[in-house]
DNA sequence: GACAGTGCCTAAAGGACACA
DNA sequence: TGTGTCCTTTAGGCACTGTC
């Protein structure tokens, strides 16, 4: 066994266990010497990993410690906390249920100390109460957008007058409380942003199109931030 | 007495490099 | 590309000390 893999299988003999762990055992389990058990819990404490060893006793790892991968700080587990919330606020029905998921994931691998402070976020975010019409709009939307699939729109715009429409959907922004689909129209030969609110109908097409550098939603909000000084988060 | 911890030595394994 | 050599790293064994 290599040492690496070695020094993680010792990492986890210790997660979740809180009766304390003998060299002697330890080096049984690894199926090495008790020399090279020293060395490697030296190792270990030398990364950071908080192993204390007690004479007559063995050793133990600080049950606050989390490997690596799965460890977040207070800020970190507040923007995700965060993150979940604007979803929650704002998305449709399959990413509110996809935030529930992760926040569960998350709460799910979070020492018992955290879990509390994590489930009771002191930043809060108003919902949007999205109609059931739009959250719809939202879910076939960010699927044509995926599978680059052009959509007959039926658009009514703030001056009332309709419109039929073929676009390709390119992204979908949430703008001052209302979510706007960015697309190329085939009509306009150009971008153009639709409400979702205005949407009076869509049709999802067989047509796909090709995303061109000239033609994607990078262009569309560089040209944005250039004409405006916006700046963008995914 | 049991076990953590350290120092020293030795052997094996693995990597780097030169050469045919 | 395969082989041999040298050097470094890794791991085991033993003896010993310190601590509870």
């Amino acid at each position: 066994m290599r040492k690496a893999e070695r020094l993680f299988q010792l990492l986890t003999l210790f997660q979740g266990r809180r009766r304390p762990l003998t060299g002697e055992q330890i080096s049984q389990l690894l199926e090495v010497s008790k020399r090279t058990v020293y060395r490697d819990i030296a190792a270990l404490q030398q990364s950071g990993i908080p192993i204390e060893g007690e004479a007559g006793v063995g050793y133990v790892l600080d049950r606050h410690f989390l490997m690596a991968p799965l460890m977040f700080n207070h800020d970190e587990l507040v923007a995700i906390r965060l993150g979940m919330s604007l979803i929650r606020a704002s998305g449709d029905d399959a990413l509110c249920q996809a935030a529930e998921q992760v926040l569960h994931k998350v709460a799910a691998i979070l020492p018992d100390t955290e879990k509390d402070p994590f489930s009771r976020s002191a930043l809060v975010v108003p919902s949007l109460n999205l109609a059931a019409e739009i959250r719809r709009h939202l879910t076939v939307l960010r699927g044509a957008i995926r599978q680059q699939q052009c959509v007959q729109l039926h658009y009514r715009d703030e001056q009332g007058q309709t419109s039929q429409r073929c676009i390709e959907p390119l992204g979908i922004m949430c703008y001052v409380r209302h979510w706007t689909l960015i697309a190329h129209c085939r009509l306009r030969q150009d971008y153009r942003a639709f409400r979702l609110d205005r949407i009076l109908s869509m049709t999802v097409s067989d047509d796909v199109f090709d995303v061109e550098e000239q033609k994607s939603l990078p262009h569309y909000l560089e040209s944005m931030q250039q004409q405006y000084n916006i700046s963008w988060f995914f």
